[in-house]
DNA sequence: GGTACTCTCTGTAGTAACTACAGGTTCAAG
DNA sequence: CTTGAACCTGTAGTTACTACAGAGAGTACC
């Protein structure tokens, strides 16, 4: 069996949906790099790095912040982890989502209760802006 | 009656329960500044340079950009605004607040679904991990 | 072989909304 | 009068990219 020929970064871009600018930056910081160079220095990605990129990106995409993917991408790399020690990081992070939804619903909830003051009358003094310059009451 | 003496910013930030940087920082991108200064430069705020500020505070507490915070300002300083306008504004902003709040939505539900087919073993061979290495299924 | 066009390279700056720090005044209490 | 807190300024760092400029490759067509 043959070698499948090393995508450059372009392609790379487009066959992970991602953008060229951001694989990159995951080079500059160390995350992801291309594991090899043309002769005029264009980066050439592996099977191997598209992986370690698609993973990156995936787990960006479910919201991991980059120092997580990072430390993720170590784990699993090195085979140093247990599977409970992964599943543990992805439920903190699922509380943190979890978290992020409560507070949005807050907010949903108070900016509704204030814009139902509102008539929607062409004046501009309203119960809206009143309600919006007086302190919070609905927050925290 | 008298009027009451303006405060400093360090007054003015435990006041509004925010962060003496923040302030500063809102007077350089030209939101909101005290109205005066003492003469060896320290910024007094007025009663009134106070509500400009903890209506800019209020509405960045309720997720407005800054950009729209300062719009908000502007329109209901100069009252040369409409009810209407505001509470469109307003509804605008809440939209995206829902939008925000699915998105977490569908994200904790794929992450739940993908940390469910973890079993929390010792070992690093997990379906955990070889879910978070194969492409997206359950996102976009 | 020449030319044109796209791709890639590098370094750097910009984004949002702060936050933190350093090095120097000024204020207030004792 | 001293000491410590509060304030001043300018600047750099944060997160996760994104965008741009100027130069060097790669490739398609005539």
């Amino acid at each position: 069996m043959r070698m499948k020929r090393p995508l450059k970064r372009g392609a790379v871009a487009e066959l992970l949906d991602s953008n060229i600018e951001t694989i990159r930056y995951y080079e500059t910081i160390g995350l992801v790099a291309a594991s090899a160079r043309s002769d005029s220095g264009h980066r050439l990605y592996s099977e191997a790095d598209i992986e370690r990129l698609r993973f990156a990106l995936r787990l960006r995409q479910l919201g991991f912040a980059l120092a997580e993917v990072r430390e993720l991408l170590t784990m699993t790399e090195e085979q140093t982890f247990s599977c409970k020690q992964v599943a543990e990081i992805a439920e903190i992070h699922l509380s943190q989502i979890h978290r992020k939804i409560d507070d949005l619903r807050q907010l949903a909830m108070s900016l509704e209760e204030i814009t139902n003051q509102c008539e929607r009358t062409d004046t501009p003094d309203c119960a809206l802006v009143l309600s919006l310059k007086t302190s919070s009451r609905a927050l925290n």
